[in-house]
DNA sequence: CGATCATATGCCCATATCGGCATGCGTCAA
DNA sequence: TTGACGCATGCCGATATGGGCATATGATCG
C-alpha cells in the first residue's frame, strides 16, 4: 500500500538533485572538464564518500556521466538535463519585471484596506 | 553543538522550493492571477492543509504574496526568485549543444583506452 | 455575541536525506 | 600475490519533509 510519503515522487529528478548545493558546486566545478572524485573532494572541501554520494545522485538523474581511467574515475558534465528547468524557470521571465508593479498596486490596495478600516 | 544535519541550509531556499512538484504546480497557476487557497487547493486536487503549507514554503522563500481580501487570502505570484535559477541553469546552456559531442568524444576515448590494454 | 466560512497550525507517522565512519572492491605497481 | 591507491557502499544517527486529521484563528454576517 502506498503510505504517506515524504516528498513523494520527487526524489531523483533534476529539480531536486540542484536543490544541494554542494550538488551545484559539483556540476559548476565540472564546467571546467572531468575531474576524478577525490579531486572534487578536495577542491569543494568535502569527504570522499560525500562526494561520491551526491555525484551518485547527479549520475542519476542524468547531469553527469562517469569513465573509468585506469585507477580514477572521471566524472564529466552532461548538462542536457538542466535545460528542463531553464525553460521551467523561463516560463515565468515575463513577470520578472511586472512584479514590481504587482507589488506596487499591493501596497496601493493595502493602504486603501487600511483606510477603510 | 550543531549535529548533523539532514539538507543542512539547503531548507528554504527558491531552489528547495521549487523541487517539490506541487509547488511547482501552484507557481504555474499563479500565473493566471491571484487565488485563494481553497481554490488551489481544489484545482490541483489537494487538501486545503496541503495547499496551505505548500504556500508557506513558498512564501517564506518570497516566491509568493499574500494579502487578505475580507474572508479570503489572496495568494499572488512573485517571479523575481525565479530568476537566481533561471541564471545559474543559463550558465550551463553552452554545454547543452555541446553535450552530444562530448558523450561522442567519451567513447571515442574508451575505444582507444581498450585498445591500448 | 454566536454561527459560519476561509485559512493556518499543531501533532503524529512514515520516509527521505545528509553526514560520518568503516569497509568492500577493483586496479595498478612491485 | 601483496600492498597501496581510488572510489563506492553499508550502516547508523540526527533531522527535515510531506501528508493526514483535528483544531485554533481570523473575519464576516445575522
Amino acid at each position: 500500500m502506498i503510505a504517506a510519503m515524504a516528498r513523494a515522487a520527487t526524489t531523483s529528478d533534476v529539480f531536486n538533485a540542484i536543490a544541494e548545493p554542494q550538488r551545484r558546486d559539483i556540476l559548476a566545478l565540472l564546467r571546467a572538464g572531468e575531474r576524478p572524485v577525490t579531486d572534487l573532494a578536495q577542491e569543494l572541501g568535502m569527504t570522499q564518500p560525500r562526494a561520491s554520494k551526491h555525484l551518485r545522485v547527479l549520475r542519476e538523474v542524468g547531469l553527469v556521466r562517469d569513465r573509468k581511467a585506469g585507477k580514477q574515475r572521471l566524472y564529466g558534465l552532461d548538462a542536457r538535463g538542466l535545460r528542463p528547468v531553464h525553460e521551467w524557470t523561463g516560463g515565468f521571465e515575463r513577470f520578472w519585471n511586472e512584479s514590481f508593479d504587482r507589488l506596487d498596486a499591493y501596497v496601493q490596495e493595502l493602504k486603501q484596506t487600511r483606510q477603510e478600516d
